[in-house]
RNA sequence: UGGGGUGUCGCCAAGUGGUAAGGCAACGGGUUUUGAUCCCGUCAUUCGCAGGUUCGAGUCCUGCCACCUCAGCCA
């Protein structure tokens, strides 16, 4: 972290807290442990920001594991993808990265200790028989007719089920708890299960792969996690993970913790529904900017700190709610004002003739790149003719346009003169095409002489030494604030009209900036030079997200 | 009459027996070379509901209601 984490009051942090002064622990250590079979999003954003924050806050460490104990959903893309996505919100894993596959000797021996125990055994039983035995969640199970084969006859099955002797799903190593309990999960689970598969990390060298609860555990205690940090889902877990905690000769005690994952509205974050919109072509990819991938929202123009800004925000509880999206727009806005340089960009440009200048006149002025911070300025062509935008140019003055450039009135041209319109003239269509002005004398940085203020203050672009730019602009995903639980398939609720790309003229500073970079685009909103696409000679801009719009002004 | 969990302002969220923080949103007003920002103000006599204990309860007890979650050889 190259900047200070928020410090967090959060629940955890306070048992963690209260560890830490007991002595129970004497440090910290979380993880973040996902599973690369897909990219990372706004929910697992808020994950890492309390692994990794709480971590770092109590002096200890964080580490990244990859739970790869499916193979077959696995792949090497993703696992690139995530550790890109952790290591530009701004966080640094312990060590080196670590994968579940790298203790697949050590869960295979710990399976063979519990079938010597006695407490694990191999089960025959096809998927539909077991799902009859297992019961349902009113009625108890019954015991598996192999529940009760021998340590020997266990021993010799595992082994050949590792061996390869046996086909996928013919039979599976369970652990051998209670059948009629109220919980699912303790129920004989399954604790290996046959996949004849190549592993991202492990290659050929197993055929049979452990589940998720008979690796997490055993894993977070030999990497001596303190406190691994889960979502309510893994509340009806927590018996199991401490069933094999308490079983196993493991070399650390750690405890599990749940926190309710993030809800936002607008938004859909399940792996199959994202995956739905990038297969259905409805957005480009995983990292579209409208998507609420870690990857999309960098694309967007999220910061770093904004998103971590967010979940600092949203704080961390065991309820599960709907955040309003308007709060990861305050996050996003709130960095961007504070940080983001200021330039200028017209969209739906109106031509603007200042008569009383010289055909070639061309002056350059110094704008600043930010009305706070010392970001630096940077020159501005003014000329002749400028550009203006449409709507800020009135036909008549009313009290709602009272800022707008109205004929006879005065209008401030932002970081640079003062202008009073004389005349405009319209097109065949009857639209205002071009304004007729005078620059008011000495007006740089300082009122009229003859202090008649001008009403408003307007952004613009020189007509001649402008640049043109893409600018692709964008609205919400969804119309309906909970797409996947209102009436229909969430694809129904898609805004089919939520990118639109515009030509607009930029000042040419704005051309050759890096890729990435944010800025304001005064009285526009905030936009980023595309990751991808954006180049000097075809400037790209995203719009991130809007400036605050004063409600009472712009209805109508 | 299955288990587990959660219910504090429209949204998020503090509060852990002593008389309801804060943020977002909203709404007023001021400043402003961005109708942005900034500033100032308003916004829960009430904590899912009903009883009870107590001098005193959002906080303790009892009952009820609502919502979430669990029946993958997914994680």
């Amino acid at each position: 972290m190259t900047e200070a984490t928020p410090i967090s009051h959060n629940f955890i942090a306070k048992i963690i807290q209260d560890d830490l002064a007991s002595g129970k622990v004497a440090k910290v250590v979380t993880r973040f442990p996902p599973e690369p079979n897909g990219y990372l999003h706004v929910g697992h954003a808020k994950s890492i920001c309390l692994n990794f924050g709480v971590a770092e806050q109590f002096g200890g460490e964080c580490n990244l594991r990859f739970d790869d104990t499916n193979p077959e959903k696995e792949n090497q893309e993703y696992i690139d993808a995530i550790k890109d996505d952790v290591t530009w919100l701004g966080f640094n894993w312990a060590g080196d990265i670590h994968y579940a596959s790298d203790y697949f000797d050590q869960l295979h021996e710990w399976a063979l200790h519990l079938v010597r125990e006695g407490k694990a055994y191999v089960c025959d039983l096809s998927p539909e028989e077991a799902r009859q035995y297992r019961g349902t969640l009113t009625e108890a199970g019954k015991n598996s007719p192999y529940r009760e084969r021998t340590v020997e006859e266990n021993l010799d099955l595992f082994a050949r089920m590792r061996a390869g002797e046996f086909d996928e799903g013919a039979c599976v190593l369970r652990a051998k708890i209670d059948m009629a309990s109220p919980n699912m999960n303790l129920r004989d689970p399954i604790i290996y299960r046959i996949r004849k598969a190549h592993h991202h990390q492990t290659g050929d060298k197993w055929c049979i792969y452990p589940t998720y609860d008979f690796t997490h555990g055993q894993s977070d205690a030999i990497e001596g996690i303190t406190h691994s940090v889960c979502t309510l889902e893994f509340e009806d877990h927590k018996p199991l993970y401490d069933w094999f905690i308490e079983n196993l000769p493991v070399p650390a005690r750690p405890r599990q913790y749940e926190f309710g994952r993030l809800n936002l509205d607008y938004t859909v974050t399940s792996k199959r529904k994202l995956k739905a919109l990038v297969d259905d072509g409805v957005v480009a990819g995983w990292d579209d900017p409208r998507m609420p991938t870690i990857s999309g929202m960098r694309r967007r123009g999220f910061t770093p700190r904004s998103v971590r800004n967010f979940c600092d925000m949203i704080g961390v509880t065991r309820s599960d709610g709907m955040v309003d999206v308007a709060m990861l727009e305050h996050a996003l806005r709130d960095d961007l004002n504070k940080n983001a340089p200021r330039a200028m960009a017209v969209i739906n440009p109106l031509k603007v003739v200042i008569e009383n200048l010289p055909e070639n006149h061309c002056e350059m002025l110094s704008a600043p790149y930010h009305p706070e911070l010392d970001l630096g300025s940077r020159e501005m062509p003014f000329t002749r003719e400028i550009l203006i935008d449409q709507a800020d140019f009135k036909e008549e003055y009313s009290k709602k346009f009272k800022k707008k450039f109205t004929p006879g009135n005065r209008i401030r041209l932002r970081c640079s003169y003062v202008l009073e319109a004389t005349g405009y003239e319209k097109d065949d269509d009857g639209n205002v095409a071009l304004v007729r002005a005078n620059l008011i004398e000495d007006t740089l940085g300082k009122d009229p002489a003859d202090e008649v203020k001008p009403k408003g203050v307007v952004h613009w672009v020189s007509a001649s030494h402008s640049k043109m730019a893409e600018l692709r602009i964008y609205e919400r995903l969804f119309t309906s604030a909970t797409p996947d639980k209102t009436e229909g398939d969430f694809m129904e609720h898609v805004n089919r009209d939520s990118l639109s790309v515009v030509q607009a003229y930029i000042e040419p500073a704005l051309a050759a900036v890096a890729a990435e970079s944010n800025f304001q685009f005064e009285r526009e909103g905030y936009y980023v030079a595309d990751r991808f696409d954006h180049t000097p000679d075809a400037p790209v801009f995203n719009l991130t997200i809007g400036l605050r719009e004063d409600k009472s002004l712009t209805q109508g």
